[in-house]
DNA sequence: TTGCGTTATGTTATCTTATAACAAAATGGA
DNA sequence: TCCATTTTGTTATAAGATAACATAACGCAA
């Protein structure tokens, strides 16, 4: 993420939480920002890390609340399949993000189209498949689930990191 | 799960591993049966009790690698957002799943539609979004991915659960 | 501004989940 | 039957996460 996109979505998590009189108190926007400037997901003992440098509390709950808080107001999405953490590009609401997951370098990419997120609210929130663009036509079977969440996670290899394979195998 | 669709999934996975040539040792087995029966997901270590008590090895890397042996084979998925494993209610190739997972009750359903498959394999495999139903007409960035898998997880309530929620709050 | 309930932080201890490393046993051909 | 390969079992430990409680900061009403 470039440096400029970085600064944007800080001062936008800023400006969302003094609009929801949200506490984003020094912890909480050291933590973000350490998200923010490792550009992909970290483990919370590696945020841990860089909070004990910058001198608060070094013990795993500071950092897992902080996360925590984060989370709830979509300003950070967890990455399950990296057991990690890493900072929304385009906070607003609360969501469920769609992440393109790098399995040779990590970075971590957010997909962030209403249409993607109507797709996987879709997928269960309307209790069958139909109301998924197009999908359930064919699938009509009633889920009968109300979803409240979701995580969408994709995995695979970025533009950067196929060209660099290519280039290696010649 | 009814019975006749465990036995149905268990009596699959037995012919695909001969078609294969996949060990489907006792362990291996053991293991995709416990999770069968359970018809939830289950954490390893609750696997690792259960093959204790039918006198299997009960250290953790023996419901680990069994877990893992059927995940690869797409017999098993793990439901990341529960930190555990469910057996897969259709199997055939490995595949990335999408679950249901109910909130309450921790029941997890699986959805097996091609047309859901083709929406997530579109979302980051064809380097666009314009490949996936419809999603990426509207938004061509080209995310320029090469996606290999995937997991996505539709958090929520069964119908079950609501009724019940419904019935104790009058 | 003081006092008080609430919210957030810091710390200790512990729990849960997962893996590395290596020895022993089973398996399946040559 | 022998050997290479795969699987199992075990010990030990790493990595990730949370419970519980004391202390501190905050925000507001009196």
């Amino acid at each position: 993420m470039a440096n400029s996109d970085r600064d944007e979505a800080f001062e936008k998590v800023e400006r969302l939480c003094k609009e929801r009189n949200l506490r984003l108190t020094p912890v909480r926007k050291r933590v973000l920002e350490i998200l923010l400037e490792a550009g992909r997901a970290l483990g919370a003992y590696e945020v841990l890390e860089s909070l004990r440098r910058d001198g608060f509390g070094h013990q795993p709950p500071v950092a897992y609340r902080a996360l925590e808080f984060l989370q709830e107001n979509g300003f950070v999405h967890r990455v399950e399949g990296m057991k990690g953490y890493v900072a929304c590009t385009s906070p607003s609401e609360p969501h469920g993000p769609v992440l393109l997951v790098c399995d040779s370098c990590n970075e971590v990419k957010e997909l962030r189209t209403p249409h993607l997120e109507a797709i996987a609210g879709g997928i269960g929130s309307y209790c069958s498949l139909e109301s998924a663009a197009e999908a359930g036509q064919h699938h009509a079977g009633k889920q009968e689930f109300l979803a409240s969440a979701h995580a969408i996670e994709i995995l695979g290899c970025c533009k950067q990191c196929s060209e660099a394979s290519e280039l290696s195998s010649k």
